[in-house]
DNA sequence: AACAGACTATACCGACCGGTATAGTCCATT
DNA sequence: AATGGACTATACCGGTCGGTATAGTCTGTT
């Protein structure tokens, strides 16, 4: 149970975090929610900041790893599965519980210029953008880094979009897009 | 002096929440920074979350009445005035103030659903799309809507984007699409 | 049986939050 | 000169914020 209550904090924290705003959220909140006091809290993480920048940390190690197992999932071409991370956020963005993108909502949040929460967000992206890029190389096109940085504006786009107006397949309309620049990248020069 | 002190107030507000978050501001930082005292503010505005929504409104007037004049500035084709729009967010994007979107940072901010922030927010969206989708269709392009929503993603996405890494280029990406789009966008059936 | 450490219970702190009450100043119109 | 309305000054309200102090409970180990 030790290890244990740390963990738990931290995930109802995240929850509430997500569901309701950071700033919204207070450290009662999360204490009475995570059925703990406040002592047990600040045991584990000295102070609110603390355990938004776990969270932040949590969140970012958990959407990763979901990006890594649904693309090695697809037996498919590296283009099918650059198309098929669309189809993964289409998923997510179905969900009753979906409130947006938790980093773009903290960056919101915490306006002060390079401030941690900023740069945890900042650095989630960076991830994926890289994790898009190399899939791209694999996919045999040139200008990779461009186009996996697109690829990102779209998911972001359409994860904002969505935010706001609920349920317009914004996703959808993302992946088309996709596909068309997908298909019209310079291929390297083959031998 | 008697209408301009609502003015000057909801412009100081503005300049507050935008560059500080909205949460982040508090009534008294307002009043400070104006040179006014609570029961002014008070008086034309009769709670803090009015202010707010003045703000969003006087944010959504100024930047469809700016989008309006840079494409009427523009007296070139309807795909140009498309392209253009890109031009003007990505110097928008370029000022040392920019802090992201007002209307994407208030969404994030204030969690839940179906809140008139949110709906603001999401007005203003639906009404940046219309105007490119009007744009579309004068470009000739049969599935307007589907393309306009498709480059209000890129440069959402953009704004985001830069507002986590600052000075990436992320708009001039999100243009490189945008031509990719729209000259593989169909052409209406011509007679 | 005794000790230690994890955890709980509760009361408290100063600071700040949005919002109000009361009183007073300034100035233009009549 | 007097009235009235716009605006200021200031003190206050209850509530909540993040964070701490003190004391007690419960349980596994020796």
């Amino acid at each position: 149970m030790t290890r244990n209550l740390k963990e738990h904090i931290l995930q109802t924290a995240s929850e509430l975090f997500y569901s309701q705003g950071i700033k919204s959220t207070g450290v009662d909140a999360i204490v009475k929610a995570a059925g703990t006091t406040k002592m047990s809290l600040y045991k584990y993480f000295p102070s609110k900041d603390d355990l938004v920048l776990a969270h932040l940390s949590k969140s970012r190690a958990a959407m990763l790893a979901q990006l890594q197992i649904e693309i090695e999932a697809q037996a498919d071409t590296p283009k099918q599965k650059l198309l098929a991370i669309f189809d993964m956020f289409a998923k997510l963005v179905k969900s009753p519980d979906f409130r947006g993108c938790p980093f773009i909502n903290a960056a919101a949040e915490f306006a002060v210029e390079n401030n941690p929460v900023q740069q945890a967000a900042a650095e989630f992206y960076a991830e994926f953008r890289k994790l898009l890029a190399d899939l791209a190389v694999l996919a045999g096109i040139a200008n990779a880094e461009q186009l996996a940085g697109q690829l990102v504006l779209l998911i972001a786009g359409a994860i904002v979009d969505e935010q706001m107006h609920r349920h317009t397949g914004a996703m959808q309309n993302a992946q088309a897009a996709a596909k068309i620049l997908i298909d019209n990248s310079q291929p390297v020069a083959s031998s």
